[in-house]
DNA sequence: TAGATTGTTAATCGATTAACAATC
DNA sequence: TAGATTGTTAATCGATTAACAATC
């Protein structure tokens, strides 16, 4: 039973993959029902707020009961867009490139990591735990031929530009963006930066106000 | 000339290591004034907002003239907190571990990653451009007399919270928390989560969205 | 001085919280 | 039914934008 579409704001957005991440615990842990006061608790927002946050969508609960925990989880689930597959490559097959092609927050959610791509001639040739690694000149192709939709960036900064360049002229219109840089790109490529020193500093802030 | 402490929103604090990015590339090309307006421009945010969030902390500009940007690099690097020294420790000498101990983004801000701990008694001793591994049942000792201020955790999943746990009992009062899962911990820890799969997440929904 | 651009107040917009009638 | 808990409206709070007098 889901209302069509209100439009869902940012805020919330950024929201539902912590909602996502509880309800898959209490799911796994046998949970079949949550309120928003118990849940409230758990994640540290309000009852108000998850109410709001999820009426938003129109994931109803039930009076008197609460949200049943698996329909709950579902529907954020789809929300989330995570019933469509998602094949994408690494741009830089260095340290943080490996890390991310090995990283175990993308199992069992149709996230595949289908290649890394690099320009090292050392590197290029070698597979990964079954991720091959690709030389830069194939990338066009590579994408084309094997339906890529997301492009994940971890080269060093002075290329970052560039190679996000030569990634949007493949079509690809999803870029995660580990480069401590600014990308300038068409309005029609989705962006979503993971800006460590940005959050380091944030910390830093934290560390330095707090007497 | 800084106006004795409003409060400043944690809003205008995560927008401040981008204004500090874009300050610093201006004063490197040479730059010695901006306008609100030019800035507005470079960075994707509204004049209007750019002088309310450097009001804020009082950073003043000069009517008819601009903010000289030096001086606002300054102010804000100082209000960041990188007038201090941060020693750092990574926990964990996996792929992200690593590409942590070197990344680009930190260098020349008195940020230090000073040793990695692990488990692993195949990476205890070895040592990675002038970082060291050590074990984690040399953490405690080694904290204590390194004055470590920030732990960086990149440890597995099912470890995190535990591993976090003993980060705590150390008395490190900053966590840069890579490991996707909600900590628990002391009020007065400070966490900062950068979250991949959460991020990735954001990503989806995005590209779900656009048809 | 005249022009430019800030600092700051007021208006608007959006997000969060509070409250409670609806209802399972 | 009575109790619990949602869905939803109203109130509050905070952040952003607009406007303009102050002033370099």
């Amino acid at each position: 039973m889901r209302k069509n579409s209100k439009k869902v704001s940012m805020s919330v957005i950024r929201r539902l993959p912590k909602y996502y991440r509880f309800l898959t615990d209490l799911n796994e842990r046998g949970f079949q029902k949550i309120s928003s006061m118990e849940l409230s608790k758990m994640m540290g927002l309000t009852a108000s707020q998850i109410r709001q946050d999820l009426n938003s969508f129109g994931a109803y609960g039930q009076q008197g009961y609460g949200y049943r925990v698996q329909e709950l989880k579902d529907v954020i689930h789809d929300l989330l867009g995570l019933n469509r597959p998602y094949r994408c490559v690494i741009i830089g097959a260095g340290n943080l490139g490996h890390a991310i092609s090995h990283y175990e927050g993308f199992r069992n959610e149709g996230i595949w990591i289908r290649a890394m791509f690099d320009i090292d001639s050392e590197k290029v040739g070698q597979t990964h735990d079954g991720v091959p690694i690709f030389h830069m000149d194939y990338l066009d192709e590579y994408v084309k031929e094997n339906m890529i939709n997301i492009a994940i960036l971890c080269v060093p900064r002075a290329i970052g530009q560039s190679v996000a360049n030569q990634v949007v002229r493949t079509g690809i219109k999803g870029i995660m963006n580990f480069v401590p840089i600014d990308l300038t790109l068409p309005d029609d490529v989705m962006i979503e930066d993971v800006n460590i020193s940005d959050s380091l500093y944030t910390l830093t802030y934290m560390l330095s106000r707090k007497q």
